[in-house]
DNA sequence: TTAATCACG
DNA sequence: ACGTACGTGATTAAC
């Protein structure tokens, strides 16, 4: 008896493709082909191989229109076209196919299911062969004979079914299945059936009449409703049983012979996964060789035990995600020839060790911060798989697991290993070190796969002379850390707390009841419901009581103005007295860790605490920046002057816009004047601030519904002074219009130094995500440029100052600008270093300035 | 853990 | 007819 495997290509890849693609955002390898589908099918055929072992497989896939679609245009009519990057993946499966040495077929006008039913016919005519079918589609289910069964796939695993079980679970033969989809329809192919019978009434209709011929010869003995139903759709019933029946007798261009398993091809096959970077399926054949060298962990015992030869890749692991405070749990060294793991203890012995060879890291700041905190040193690092991995846009993780898993790596979690972060357990050494060791093999081992993608994707200066030197910028600034005077934020924070107790008086008297004034909830019901005040916006939960609600209300209820006040109050208590004094180090100094590689755009963000939203717009809040103070003399800002319009108008190339930059006009007030048609002197300054909405509306991504929220006005307003301002630089339209399409075209957008973002949202079947992906496309250039300026400026100003042998220190980034501590001394030289370095940082069609400010704390710096 | 709010560029 | 600016992080309430 001979087998044969009928596999349903089509569902296979459809079934792979939904079920990784849902939000839209699914694998790619590095040149954007889309693989997720490729993926699953590769899985699928893979274990299908392994459990069935096969002498013959077939794969049949759907092609052209059928005959159905001929004698039904409604036929799948409905249906979501499939999407272009599922179509782009099946001329790869078919190869795949065939270096698997299987066999594909397809024929014009038929569809998948017709292929397999001509194969299992045969199976039922020919003694010698049996066969089973490889589906999640229930319609092949007709197909099930003596001789033919059924996997008929599930979410996790299967159900097999035979002749035997098919008829006990579902109480009909299984060539009644076509009975059964003529009478309840189906609507994924848009066959109609017999209204409002699904699948329970049409059984217990077969149940009694067997077919559909019997249950027409009976049908005026069907009563009520149902027996209307089922007399007024009989052309339907039939038409739908002609398209849900599978044929049987499909030309044949091929024999049994050729479905013969032949076999891998393995270098056909190995090709094939390297273009879609598959290289767990690599492995497999790799497999015999390298778990020869199956990697033995050496415990150091001694720092000077350690030799290494060549360059190596290390990887430091610690307890928390905070590793100004978090303890080292070791590290892992490896390279061919070496897996070391050092203890902490035994790190400290020689504090040098590490800057000898060339070393290869996951995270470079994390490491240089961490190993200074006990003193050690380590420079040399020519490599960085973190900040790769964010140039190429992987999905990125402080877990490299998570990047490991998306290049199909495997690697342990972290989390797996060390617990939840609210409940970190310190494993025993044994565990540790096998977890460093392999770290940093997967760091060695990557190591070249990701360089090579990084000259692919041309972003070897942006790694190079950016990101690379970068972290060993941001490592100092963090180490250095910010002074902070204390008893500033004590002082402050008394005062506030006596004010919040007479507002909280004040608002439970306006109220006329007690209520938790911090709880949107309880806050929207005093006012909303209570007190009767008209409400404006909804938020999932009920009604808004965000901050521009409340301004609208103002004039309503002295509760308002209470209540605004309570909240700024409370936000300053909460966030930036009692908060900053939390995370306020035992040196006295606050040390921020700046996330290098978490934004879309390139920007750096600021965590634990977030030095970067610390208040500025409010006098009364500005105040906490008087306990930022110098450990020199002076703490000096330096900030770049409307750094994205400039880029905006360099990158459109719009000759009016760089005019005014040119002239050093008031660039907002020199929008005023144009889009509300008066001179320049005339500018009012409300003209100046609705101008001021319109060009960060621009940046943004602008909506008229969006800018009218903005600025408090009308939005058939807003959309006026938006056309105005088009017409007015139709330079920045059609710069506009271009970025959009080819956005569109290539799936990303890039920033002038080549920073890459994929935006999966233009391709969305929702359209407000679509909308939103336009907006990110217009954005992100411009964001993500001004990112890359001045942080290129941090990697020379740190250069310049360590040239100059200056105490100076950088310490804190703002997204456009840099705060520094300096001893008075050195303030002239590093006013003219700081100007001439960010002023110059590079070449653009516009000029770049900054304005330079210092004072006793950061307070006085503006 | 998630939603709402508000601090920043 | 729909829903609507870009990028972040911390705190609080409420599940």
């Amino acid at each position: 008896m001979k087998k044969i495997i009928m596999i349903d290509g089509n569902n296979l890849m459809f079934r792979s493709y939904y079920a990784t693609a849902y939000n839209g955002n699914f694998m790619n390898n590095s040149k954007g082909f889309p693989t997720n589908a490729l993926f699953g099918f590769v899985n699928m055929i893979h274990k299908i191989i392994n459990e069935e072992n096969p002498e013959y497989v077939i794969v049949a896939f759907d092609k052209g229109k059928t005959f159905r679609h001929q004698e039904y245009e409604d036929y799948k009519g409905g249906r979501v076209e499939t999407p272009d990057e599922l179509k782009k993946q099946f001329p790869i499966a078919k190869k795949l196919l065939t270096a698997m040495g299987i066999k594909y077929y397809e024929i014009d006008n038929y569809e998948a299911d017709d292929i397999i039913g001509t194969f299992a016919k045969f199976c039922d005519d020919d003694k010698d062969f049996i066969g089973t079918i490889v589906s999640s589609d229930k319609d092949l289910l007709q197909l099930i004979s003596n001789d033919v069964d059924i996997k008929l796939l599930k979410q996790k695993d299967y159900i097999r079914y035979n002749e035997k079980n098919f008829e006990e679970a579902y109480g009909i033969k299984p060539i009644n299945v076509i009975d059964l989809k003529a009478l309840m329809g189906d609507s994924s192919d848009n066959i109609p059936g017999v209204k409002g019978v699904g699948e329970k009434t049409a059984l217990k209709l077969l149940h009694e009449y067997k077919t559909l011929d019997g249950i027409y010869e009976n049908a005026d003995n069907i009563k009520g409703k149902l027996g209307e139903k089922i007399r007024n759709d009989k052309e339907n019933a039939y038409k739908s049983y002609h398209l849900a029946t599978i044929v049987k007798n499909v030309p044949m261009e091929i024999t049994i012979e050729d479905t013969k398993y032949k076999g891998e091809n393995r270098e056909e096959l190995n090709k094939l996964y390297e273009d879609l970077e598959f290289y767990s399926f690599l492995k497999k054949e790799n497999k015999q060789e390298k778990t020869k060298k199956e990697v033995k962990v050496q415990i150091v015992k001694n720092i000077d035990d350690i030799k290494i030869n060549g360059d190596a890749a290390v990887y430091l692991e610690i307890l928390g995600q905070n590793y100004h405070k978090s303890s080292i749990l070791g590290m892992g060294v490896y390279n061919e020839e070496i897996a070391y793991f050092i203890s902490p203890e035994i790190l400290k012995q020689n504090p040098e060790f590490l800057t000898q060879n060339i070393k290869y890291t996951y995270d470079l700041k994390k490491m240089i911060v961490a190993l200074k905190w006990q003193g050690v040193k380590i420079d040399n690092v020519t490599f960085d798989t973190m900040i790769a991995g964010a140039l190429l846009d992987y999905n990125m993780k402080e877990d490299m697991a998570y990047l490991a898993n998306q290049i199909d790596y495997k690697l342990e979690f972290y989390e797996t290993i060390y617990g939840k972060n609210s409940s970190l357990k310190k494993p025993n050494e044994e565990i540790i070190a096998k977890a460093c060791v392999d770290r940093a093999k997967f760091i060695y081992e990557t190591k070249e796969l990701f360089q090579n993608k990084i000259k692919e994707e041309n972003v070897e200066y942006l790694f190079n002379e950016i990101e690379l030197p970068l972290a060993t910028v941001l490592a100092d600034m963090e180490f250095t850390g910010v002074k902070i005077d204390k008893q500033v934020l004590k002082d402050m924070g008394e005062d506030i707390q006596i004010k919040l107790e007479l507002l909280k008086k004040d608002i439970y008297n306006s109220a006329g009841c007690e209520f938790n004034i911090s709880s949107p909830n309880q806050l929207s019901e005093v006012l909303f419901e209570k007190l009767n005040l008209p409400h404006k916006k909804k938020t999932a939960s009920g009604y808004s009581t965000a901050i521009d609600v409340l301004n609208k209300l103002k004039d309503k209820h002295p509760i308002i103005n209470q209540i605004i006040e309570y909240r700024k109050l409370s936000k300053i208590y909460g966030t930036y007295v009692e908060g900053l004094i939390n995370t306020i180090s035992l040196d006295g100094k606050i040390h921020t860790i700046y996330t290098q590689n978490l934004t879309r755009t390139g920007r750096l963000s600021s965590i634990e605490p977030n030095l970067q939203n610390i208040p500025v717009r409010d006098d009364f809040g500005r105040s906490i920046r008087k306990a930022f103070v110098p450990i020199f003399d002076y703490i000096l800002g330096a900030d770049y002057s409307q750094i994205e319009l400039r880029v905006l108008a360099h990158m459109a190339n719009v000759s009016s816009l760089k005019e005014a930059f040119h002239n050093k006009l008031d660039i907002h007030a020199k929008t005023a004047s144009d889009i509300f048609h008066v001179p320049l002197e005339l500018v009012t300054s409300n003209m100046r601030r609705v101008a001021k909405a319109v060009n960060f509306g621009i940046i943004y991504g602008i909506s008229s519904f969006g800018l009218a929220e903005n600025v408090g006005i009308r939005p058939a307003e807003a959309k006026n002074f938006i056309d105005t301002y088009l017409q007015t630089y139709p330079g920045i339209k059609e710069y506009m219009d271009s970025s959009i399409n080819h956005a569109k075209e290539k799936g990303y957008v890039t920033t002038m130094f080549n920073r890459k973002r994929n935006i999966p949202e233009l391709k969305n079947t929702v359209y407000t995500i679509r909308q939103s992906g336009e907006r990110i496309a217009l954005n992100t250039p411009v964001q993500g440029t001004a990112a890359d300026i001045i942080k290129l400026a941090m990697v020379k100003v740190y250069k310049a100052f360590k040239d100059n042998n200056l105490k100076s220190k950088m310490i804190i980034q703002v997204h456009d600008e840099l705060i520094f501590d300096i001893p008075k001394e050195e303030l002239e030289k590093v006013k003219e270093i700081v100007t001439d370095i960010m002023d110059n940082v590079c070449e653009l069609s516009v000029p770049l300035t900054i304005d330079i400010n210092y004072g006793k704390n950061w307070a006085e710096a503006k």
